[in-house]
DNA sequence: ATGCTTTGTTGCACGGAGTGCAAAAATTGC
DNA sequence: GCAATTTTTGCACTCCGTGCAACAAAGCAT
């Protein structure tokens, strides 16, 4: 198990009081996407349950939608954080698949899934949720190269990247499709998807031999 | 070369015209985007350019970015009628490779170059944008599935169109910085960058040698 | 504590986005 | 040509997103 690298810097009230406001805000966009369906509430409903102004909603975030992509965003400063502290030599599939199996354990899934889901029903939350994949991306493959040095291509560095997070996306979607409700053991399911896509990827998609799910829904893939 | 497969069927007036009111005004989108850029625009100064009224643009498109995914969505028509035609006992790769290299050459490239750089200006345009090639992403899996059958797994065959996906649009990216002017080879370019990208995705990334443009900027990848 | 500086919040106002609705215009079938 | 259908248009309305300036809170020095 590796140390979750706290920042535990005495951290000045100004800090604090953004860190707050702005979670607060999320947590209020969060729970009336929830409650009324995403792209179904105002601003303006958002600040009255976060006790801000209207405009100070905008000082954080450039739109209601945006406000719910944060958990992501902390979800890969999470996960980078582990990434940087695996041994530089382990194997790359190998680190990558580590960082993200660690990073879900000490994070929840079920808000990550449910977000998903809810991006099926608002276009314009799944655009706010696919830029933030694209944010992600474009951090990793920063971390990337960072650890692989000049010896990768930038194509095989943005290619490679791009790809885990695909594989990482489709293990989300299967995963979401097949366990909608939170069933008892929806993490280990979602670990086993993405291990599962990844490995297809590590293996260059030779074998569609099928891992998890034929192709007939409502098959719990007894793992 | 494949047969254009062109639905010359007779189509009324009325389909006619929607087809050509719709691509006025992505036009004017397009070319508005191009003089003052993405994002510095309203949908009144497309609107009075199409020669249609504000009212009648949002019947068409939901906003004024999505005016400008016209094109993406067409090249993935084509490259989805091409793909179709192909013989079902080729390798997957190989069709899928040739599926787009014969597209790109009935399709020009270099405003799909253009609007793909205007995106990194414009976050709005950004989104729109990866919203069209998660639609792209939704058909190809649909064409695949055709294809493939049961004998795939719903993981396998998502996650595998969508890292075909990335690795195209990192081929497209690296295009993008590396052949900013419309070169003279510039379809060649990419070219080489898509196959290059799908090729190290077919061999599982398990060479990070340098295929194109090592680490340094500006080196033109004599192919 | 007191004042001074810096930083974050709020209200206001304004232009633009997106949509429901009903009237008007264009197309189709007969 | 006439009636039915489909598309375009104008209007009105709400909500979004932002520049600006006044205001409040935190930090900093003495």
């Amino acid at each position: 198990m590796l140390k979750a690298n706290h920042h535990a810097e005495p951290l000045g009230r100004r800090e604090q009081n953004k860190i707050d406001t702005r979670q607060a805000i999320a947590d209020a966009a969060f729970e009336l996407a929830r409650s009324v369906g995403p792209g179904a509430f105002t601003v303006d409903q958002v600040v009255e349950r976060a006790g801000v102004s209207r405009r100070t909603f905008f000082n954080y975030f450039p739109s209601a939608e945006d406000a719910l992509t944060v958990r992501m965003d902390l979800f890969i400063d999470l996960a980078l954080g582990v990434f940087e502290q695996l041994p530089a030599d382990e194997p790359l599939f190998g680190a990558i698949i580590r960082a993200f199996t660690e990073t879900t354990r000490m994070e929840g899934l079920s808000q990550h899934g449910e977000l998903f889901r809810m991006a099926g029903a608002d276009p314009d939350l799944l655009r706010a949720q696919l830029h933030s994949w694209e944010r992600a991306e474009a951090r990793i493959a920063e971390a990337l190269r960072a650890r692989l040095g000049t010896a990768a291509s930038e194509l095989y560095l943005t290619a490679l990247v791009g790809c885990v997070m695909s594989s990482t996306r489709a293990a989300l979607r299967d995963w979401a499709v097949h366990t909608p409700p939170s069933a008892a053991d929806s993490g280990r399911q979602l670990e086993a998807r993405i291990l599962a896509a990844l490995t297809m990827l590590r293996d260059g998609f030779a074998d569609p031999g099928a891992l998890i799910t034929p192709h007939p829904p409502d098959t719990p893939a007894r793992s």
